[in-house]
DNA sequence: ACACTATTTGCAACTGGTCGCAATTGCATC
DNA sequence: GATGCAATTGCGACCAGTTGCAAATAGTGT
């Protein structure tokens, strides 16, 4: 829990107030070392605070995001997944027909990260990353039989 | 309008059916050149058919994203914004900040693109992709005045 | 300890998008 | 051009997430 003080700091040095709810939060994501969906965290969240509103947990979620604190990746499942920011990280290859996922080494995105980052000055959050598009097992599928697309 | 007929075609080619709704949401995206959102494309495909369902256009919409037709770009507005995939294409630095989108070229992508063709057999829709992180502007900001993040 | 105020929360209404299922229909075959 | 049936649509309920606004409160200064 020496990394949930941290991250209490670091949101107090980037100016934002710090409520039990937001603490509440973080504290749920620090202690979690797998994805969590917001709902999954608004759960938790309940233990300690029953009433806590679910616009709360969005807001925080957003705040941490914003501040590098959080990942959240998009892996097509229709709901957002949040994890505390670790370093290093993997990425997803996210097939759009059969949803399968794969992960991928973070060094993939090296390169194109360090351009975006000297011609642009932009810093991509490319610690989580989803890719979509069609796997290996679908274009071969695709290509013999168009019709058949499971799912 | 012949590149509507194309279009037509690749869908019928896939072994699906051609039906008025499918029809009517292909000449809407052909006959555009900007990003639509979905609301927008609804809202014109209802001046030829009043009555057609948003289900329908939905559907629509992801089955011509899976057959490649069309691009579908999440700039973090909120709505996700559709496009008939032409070639090259450009991509988007997003800041989760300011909000603002800054377009990059396609050729940035193509060696990462390569290396998941060749090294997972993974072909990614890297057509038109948006990239999320912090854009020049207010990695400055916050680094002299953590307070102030526009919005 | 108290007052002040900008930030944050709770709430409830809303939005964009999805889903299950019954009714309809494109299209292949006769 | 009628038949059959799997693919597709319409519908309404539902879900995840957002927003505007009034009420509450963290943290600053006194």
């Amino acid at each position: 829990m020496t990394q949930h003080l941290e991250l209490v700091q670091s949101l107090r040095q980037a100016g934002h107030r710090l409520t039990p709810q937001r603490e509440s939060v973080l504290a749920v994501i620090a202690d979690s070392h797998e994805h969590l969906s917001a709902e999954e965290i608004l759960a938790r969240v309940r233990k300690r605070y029953p009433y806590l509103n679910k616009s709360a947990v969005y807001r925080s979620l957003e705040l941490l995001t914003e501040l590098g604190l959080v990942t959240l990746t998009d892996l097509g499942h229709g709901r957002v997944e949040y994890e505390l920011h670790r370093h290093p990280h993997h990425h997803h290859l996210v097939c759009r027909k059969c949803k399968s996922v794969q992960q991928i080494d973070h060094r993939l995105f090296q390169n194109l990260q360090k351009k975006l980052e000297s011609d642009f000055g932009f810093r991509a959050d490319l610690d989580h990353f989803a890719i979509f598009g069609t796997c290996r097992k679908c274009s071969t599928r695709t290509a013999k039989n168009p019709k058949r697309h499971s799912h």
